[in-house]
RNA sequence: GGGGUUAUAGCUCAGUUGGUUAGAGUGCUUCGUUGACAUCGAAGAGGUCACAGAUUCGAAUUCUGUUAAUCCCA
């Protein structure tokens, strides 16, 4: 039989990895395909390997695992697929960084033994993350377990990028390209963030050629000057239009460079004459590819100054633009210095300014890839959710250039390219290849760069399931059912898993996005490693629970909104379980004598029991609804208001006088198994959000089955409603409370009883209170009671309030205050008073009566009439006090 | 420059197709512990729903504008 003696406080210490062992030994979170069932499926966003799990990865999976647990109940196939990311720049700078702690580059190395280091270092922290995810209760099918850089995903890759090339989608251009000086490889347009910092705008003097004349020139970037190859002017100004055609000369360098024509020129910036550096600048780029101008490359990869640049070479290219500045200005070629403010490019990963550098890049066409993406998100095929970061999606993607994807790093997929040392051939296949198509050479060597590790993960929904091959995986779970993210990598992978998902799954890859936002700190700022205000979840793991920080993170806000840590509001979680944890002792202790096989008849059920059992019902259909619309935080706070406000407010303390009265064998039956009913279904609705306490409890309380995991989802509950045993209760409990307060005004004592009368409007309802009146007496402490119709004569040294269809009398022992009774029955008038003249003026509105719906109408004469008896009854109470 | 979001109780936030006496948690005040829980219970104070217009019988909720905060894109 159940254990009764559990602890009185609840410590998720004791409890949470027993149970995920437990359900991982008896293999509840693997999913087989079972190709008669209907599927739920949802992939992981793959953490990085190495990286170690924050409050948006907590976050992230709690709401994951919700929706999973609850397919899961709901009887669905239900696959959960984790994995992890390679994160080829951060991997690699950690391991570097490890390295450099050694004194030693990843050169000293070289490529095959870095690449060794790497997997070291994968293989002893990888699994960190995972373990992690597992202590916050996630129900991933390891099994299935994937990495982005196994076996499978690196076909994938390969088969992708091989068909993307044939298709012509692919390409190798030099072009302008986002270069980190810091990790040393070209980066992708949404890897860069730009931030406004304040700098300069110099004033340069460009002398054109024999004349005394020189055309002024406002730069923020002078050290780029020696990579100048013309000065742009707009066609129309009038100031430049006789210089152009002309040639100018160069400060300090003496190079010539024209002066040239460009609609691109905004006449009203600067001083409109723009010096043109088409190796540094991606506008300069396009200008010079319009008229063709000579690229000069005047920076190295790591922003010294290159060789070409004189004196300079060599310097930091900040250190440079002081110097030259200096010299600049020596040789009176510097006008005048401008205070600036300008948009600055920094690396996503490191937050150095990235410089654009011209260089050989491999890059992937997406016009064609972004059509059907696009379509397939107008369409409604894909849904976000919140529904606004369609826009966001959709007018990122109608503005897409195209995408580099190599990067200059070791760690990550090397791309499938080889080229003949001997005729130079370009060679794309799937295979590692070892002759030349083309002249047979076998000298040959792959390409040195490695792909964007979004690439791979674009790949995720479909290569995780054995893409390229035809798997019953694919076939049973791809499209996959709802993709969790938080808004910050909606351009960086959900858009790109849709376009790759079009592409090679002939399918959307999956149905809904569901969008969160991000946890701040509690002054709202972004957890950072450099500020130091990052909270640890497992932190709060170790001192709260798993169950406490999910609840914690999934209430108190809305989807796809920011929201902020308090460490308030993980104590008031806490509290929560505690309440229910001491909900469920106190059922445990009151379990003697409990009979599997009894159920209760009809006529057993008290007004108590029907009310729960309809609260009960109701509760699951808002729960459900609620999660059907990815309203996770309102389904957890309903379930937390009837438990907490509900179940144990209400129910319990109005079970307790037929648990304690161990004669009444029947009554107290009837009371337990409604109380059993009621908290092990409560149990069912709850264990989604929290799962270890639920498991918990629930293997304690009197249950069927091996796991409150598998236990069927409540559902069909729709008979237990009973409105008119909730309208009766709401009576009761109105008229409690109302006593409790009058007993509060008047400081009585709380051990002491009151006498109270009561008075009808109705014969039913005063049934209904002469059957149930035992529960004032418990809860309000109302002894003795007395029930009366309205027109009985009302008691005169009383205190008085009335609720729907009763006026309750407090009699008083000694006399009342008159004054305070007085003033207490006025600021009740008032509010009556209040009601009624906004109830009469809607009611005496032509218009309202007219339009307004008929339901609505009669509700509000209800509303009226209710309160009108009520003020009626406070008036007469005032005369007679008048009289005292 | 373009776009998004937010503005409701001291604080953090709910309020989902327009109709509630505008809610919760936390904090605050008063009272309460021999039988689930002081990680608790009871009672209470606290809001011109940013501002100005518009639509409507009716607006915290829809629309327009203003202000402030914040984010994304360029």
């Amino acid at each position: 039989m159940e254990e009764s003696n559990i602890p009185k406080v609840y410590d998720p210490q004791s409890f949470e990895k027993k149970w995920y062992k437990y359900w991982e030994e008896k293999n509840l979170f693997h999913a087989e395909v079972e190709a008669d069932k209907k599927p739920y499926s949802i992939v992981i966003p793959p953490p990085n390997v190495t990286g170690q799990l924050h409050m948006g990865h907590a976050l992230d999976n709690t709401l994951q695992d919700i929706l999973i647990r609850w397919r899961r109940m709901q009887g669905y196939n239900t696959l959960w697929m984790p994995g992890c990311d390679h994160a080829g720049i951060a991997t690699q700078a950690k391991v570097e960084e490890a390295l450099r702690k050694e004194g030693k580059s990843r050169h000293d190395l070289g490529r095959d033994k870095f690449l060794e280091r790497v997997w070291d270092w994968k293989n002893q922290f990888g699994s960190h993350i995972t373990m992690q995810l597992r202590s916050l209760g996630s129900s991933c099918d390891w099994e299935r377990e994937r990495f982005t850089m196994d076996e499978g995903c690196s076909k994938a890759v390969r088969e992708v990028f091989v068909s993307l090339y044939n298709k012509g989608l692919i390409y190798q251009g030099t072009r302008i390209t986002n270069w980190c000086p810091r990790c040393s490889t070209a980066l992708s347009d949404i890897e860069v963030d730009h931030e406004t910092e304040a700098g300069h705008f110099y004033h340069l003097r460009y002398q054109v050629e024999d004349t005394a004349e020189y055309v002024q020139i406002a730069t923020t970037r002078p050290e780029t000057m020696f990579g100048d190859t013309g000065v742009a002017v707009h066609p129309e100004d009038d100031r430049y239009k006789h210089l152009i055609g002309k040639t100018l000369i160069l400060p300090l360098v003496g190079r010539k460079i024209p002066v040239f024509a460009d609609e691109y020129v905004d006449p009203d910036f600067g001083t409109g004459a723009v010096k043109v550096t088409p190796a540094h600048d991606p506008n300069d780029f396009d200008m010079g590819q319009r008229h063709g101008l000579e690229q000069i490359v005047v920076l190295n990869n790591d922003a010294t100054m290159a060789s070409n640049t004189g004196k300079y070479a060599g310097m930091d290219r900040y250190e440079c633009r002081k110097q030259l500045i200096a010299d600049l200005k020596e040789q009176g070629f510097l006008i005048k210095i401008e205070d600036h403010e300008h948009a600055v490019g920094h690396c996503s990963r490191c937050h150095t300014t990235v410089e654009p550098l011209v260089s050989k890049q491999w890059f992937v066409k997406m016009e064609s890839l972004a059509k059907p993406a696009i379509e397939a998100v107008k369409s409604g095929d894909i849904q976000f959710v919140p529904e606004r970061f369609t826009k966001i999606y959709t007018n990122w993607l109608e503005n897409i250039r195209d995408w580099c994807i190599s990067r200059q790093l070791w760690w990550g997929h090397r791309i499938p390219a080889w080229y003949c040392d001997d005729c130079g051939q370009t060679s794309v296949v799937g295979e590692d290849l070892t002759t030349c198509p083309k002249c047979g050479s076998t000298h040959l060597h792959q390409d040195e760069d490695v792909l964007d590790t979004w690439f791979s993960s674009g790949l995720w929904p479909f290569e995780t399931m054995g893409w390229p091959d035809k798997t019953p995986e694919l076939k049973q779970f791809y499209p996959t059912s709802v993709l969790v993210t938080g808004y910050d990598i909606i351009f960086f992978w959900v858009a790109r898993m849709v376009m790759m998902g079009l592409e090679f799954g002939k399918d959307i890859p999956f149905k809904h996005v569901f969008i969160h936002g991000l946890v701040r700190d509690s002054q709202g700022r972004k957890m950072s490693k450099s500020l130091g205000n990052g909270i640890d979840p497992v932190e709060v793991i170790d001192k709260y629970g798993a169950d406490t920080l999910r609840f914690m993170l999934i209430t108190g806000n809305t989807p796809g909104n920011d929201m902020r840590f308090y460490w308030e509001r993980v104590e008031s979680a806490r509290n929560f379980a505690n309440k229910l944890w001491n909900a469920s002792r106190f059922m445990l202790m009151n379990l003697e004598g409990f009979d599997k096989s009894f159920v209760p008849e009809k006529s057993d059920y008290t007004l108590a029991d029907q009310w729960i059992l309809s609260r009960y019902a109701k509760t699951v259909q808002e729960v459900t609804n609620n999660l059907e619309k990815f309203e996770l935080g309102e389904a957890g706070r309903t379930i937390y208001e009837f438990i907490w406000n509900e179940f144990c407010d209400w129910y319990i303390e109005l079970s307790k006088a037929r648990l304690y009265d161990t004669e009444a064998v029947r009554a107290r039956q009837t009371a337990q198994y409604v109380l059993g009913y009621v908290l092990e279904h409560t149990l069912r609705l709850l264990h989604p959000f929290m799962p270890f306490i639920t498991e918990e409890i629930w293997q304690h309380i009197p249950h069927e089955g091996e796991s409150v995991m598998v236990s069927p989802w409540p559902a069909d509950e729709m008979s237990k409603i009973d409105d008119a045993a909730e309208t009766n209760m709401t009576a009761i409990m109105e008229t409690i409370k109302s006593i409790r307060n009058m007993r509060a005004e008047v400081k009585a004592v709380p051990s002491k009883k009151s006498a109270v009368v009561l008075h009808f409007a109705s014969e039913t309802l005063q049934t209904v209170f002469a059957s149930n009146q035992g529960y004032l007496t418990v809860l309000a402490s109302a002894q003795p009671i007395t029930l009366e119709s309205l027109a009985e004569g009302k008691p005169e040294n009383a205190m008085t309030a009335v609720v729907n269809g009763v006026e309750i009398y407090l009699p008083l022992k000694g006399l009342i205050d008159v004054e305070k009774e007085t003033a207490r029955l006025n600021k009740e008038l008032d509010l009556l008073d209040n009601e009624i003249k906004r109830v009469t003026g809607k009611l005496s509105n032509v218009g309202f009566i007219g339009k307004a719906p008929a339901e609505l109408v009669e509700k509000e004469r209800e509303k009226q009439k209710g309160f009108e008896e009520k003020r009626s009854a406070v008036q007469e109470r005032l005369v007679y006090l008048a009289t005292l």
